[in-house]
DNA sequence: AAATACCCTTGATCTGGTTTAAGATGAATG
DNA sequence: CATTCATCTTAAACCAGATCAAGGGTATTT
């Protein structure tokens, strides 16, 4: 059960075996079923939640009631509202399950004991957020830069087999734009492959 | 000349005078003049480079050779090619001086034995790492579902005073649209104002 | 004190992507 | 097994914002 999140950590810090008992004893096991909620906007994110099997989508609603996708949670990555975690305020985001999906959850409690009991968990958590911010200012760039097919492109070849695992109207939202014109876009690939 | 970094840190670690002189012992000062150079795409970026005073712009060059701002660094920001700086490959960004500035820099090296000596730093640099995601991730979503009008007037409220400090063409970049469009925004918002 | 380089504005025209609306297909549910 | 619901497609009208082109103001340089 633990082995995902053991090679994930482990390829960024060595643990000691008593370490790998303390930091396992941390965590708690939650069973997510296609379309429940991890976390509705409004509600404070409790715990930082590592995908070990399944696939989840974060997503905002703006203030003309459209949904944006704002991240997709695949095996092994961290997701839930980071905001609404840090600071324990309400989340402006929701996430829920695309799959049945399993997690493993830390709560903001344990993590701080985690830190002060095993600073390298500090530099874990340091290197993984440097590369999320570091992808995140990609995306900004790639939405400003970019077409919308240009995007759509880097995104399956980014994220392969995502585009067969989640549905097409997902992506349009993540990628910043509307289901018909991703079918448009994807007319135009079909018919340039012939 | 160390105030206000040793300020900055200090809201989110607490460090021994020792500490102290230790950290700014590994920091290099550095003075740019407007329109000089602190990273240029293609090079490595050597240093993580804190802004004591003055105000910079990172941007990226798309291939079509249209100029995009990817962020602006003032008083008490930290400014770079990240991504450089941490895999000490080529950078994709340029960054240069809007005005006279003065920087602390710190090495990949120094940093590296900073963290073995001072753990206290990994700690420092996971809080802004993670508050810097979540911005990141709040532009992704503003460029995704806000007008441009929405997204300008967002900007001047949360960085008040830089739309004084920086042209606006570069302030339209930054947000995603043309200098152009930016200059009618202006003009309505002006009118509505009487 | 010209000359040059920036910077901002304005108008006309064009386009990438949205909106609205309708229909087709398949999967989940009572 | 009928019905709702979710997903995907297509097409026509429309719009936010881009592009192109021109002109004017103001620093900075020479």
């Amino acid at each position: 059960m633990y082995d995902s999140i053991l090679a994930h950590v482990g390829q960024f810090i060595d643990l000691e075996p008593a370490e790998i008992d303390y930091f396992t004893s941390l965590l708690r096991f939650k069973l997510l079923r296609k379309r429940q909620y991890l976390v509705q906007a409004g509600d404070v994110c409790k715990f930082d939640s590592f995908v070990v099997k399944g696939c989840l989508r974060t997503y905002f609603v703006d203030d003309r009631g459209s949904e944006h996708v704002v991240q997709f949670a695949v095996e092994n990555w961290w997701t839930g509202d980071l905001y609404s975690f840090l600071t324990q305020s309400s989340a402006a985001y929701n996430t829920d399950a695309l799959e049945d999906s399993e997690l493993l959850q830390i709560d903001q409690a344990s993590l701080d004991e985690l830190y002060r009991r095993v600073p390298k968990f500090e530099r874990f958590f340091r290197i993984i957020s440097q590369r999320a911010f570091v992808s995140a200012e990609k995306r900004v760039i790639a939405t400003i830069s970019q077409t919308a097919e240009e995007r759509y492109l880097n995104f399956i070849e980014r994220y392969p087999g995502l585009d067969q695992r989640v549905p097409q109207h997902l992506i349009a939202s993540y990628l910043g734009f509307t289901p018909e014109f991703l079918s448009r876009i994807r007319k135009q690939q079909a018919s340039r492959r012939k």
